[in-house]
DNA sequence: TATTGTTATACTCTATAACTATA
DNA sequence: TATAGTTATAGAGTATAACAATA
């Protein structure tokens, strides 16, 4: 197996246990995302679907279903009363520090587990590396 | 940056890699995976509904899809006249190896082209090694 | 009775095009 | 005119439950 292969398997590994950990707490990957973008930053409608990579009538749509669940709200923008800003509540903050804490103990479990400390420092290294490119 | 944010940002930038890639040839993830797994195997609906982790249900509407495209066909298991076995076409392969030697070049420019040849071995090796556990 | 696969149904996610309100 | 956002619409993808055909 080849860089290709392994890096090619392990996105999809890493994908698939972070969309069952979402899935455990009724979360698609989308909505773990909107959170995690959420956890920063107030942006608009429009922002968001950059941070995102997606169309404004996507956002729409996921914002939504989100504040339904009671995970967000928007709220109307002061300077321009065309916009309006996502803001993650506290039921929204909560859920995604579960599932940010359950995937880092998957991780620990699947990764750490079986890499010596010197191994899982040179991996970070290598894999901040290609990140930073 | 830990090892659970390198990890998670490089599978998230994997996958959206794969899945800009898959689209300029109008294919979603979904469809890629299938396609990959069909390169290997003749699977029944089950067979690949377990490859793919989806219920039958969803392999139907896939495979379907994929059909209509002329990317697979079905025939009659002689075994058991319950069972379908799902084969790629010729259409359907090169579509597979077109996305993936793309796949490939893509690592090549945004992973190997960053690291030393003695980093991308032991990246390599650290990947395979956390694969198998 | 059990298994293989499809169908009916419902929901999430996504984009394009048309629209409203504001700038 | 241009921009922010929603709505209407269409399609992919997914699961559950009910079903038909075969084992």
């Amino acid at each position: 197996m080849d860089l290709v292969d392994a890096l090619g398997q392990l996105s999809f590994e890493v994908q698939g246990a972070l969309a069952e950990i979402a899935g455990k707490h009724d979360l698609s990957l989308v909505q773990t995302r909107l959170l995690g973008v959420l956890r920063d930053r107030e942006p608009t409608m429009q922002e968001l679907g950059r941070h995102l990579g997606l169309d404004k009538s996507s956002v729409t749509g996921l914002v939504l279903r989100a504040q339904r669940r009671g995970l967000v709200i928007r709220t109307a923008s002061e300077l321009d009363r065309r916009s309006a800003h996502v803001i993650i509540t506290e039921d929204g903050l909560r859920l995604a520090s579960a599932v940010a804490d359950e995937f880092a103990r998957w991780i620990a479990a699947n990764v750490a587990a079986v890499l010596a400390p010197a191994e899982q420092r040179e991996l970070t290294r290598l894999v901040k590396k290609v990140l930073s490119s």
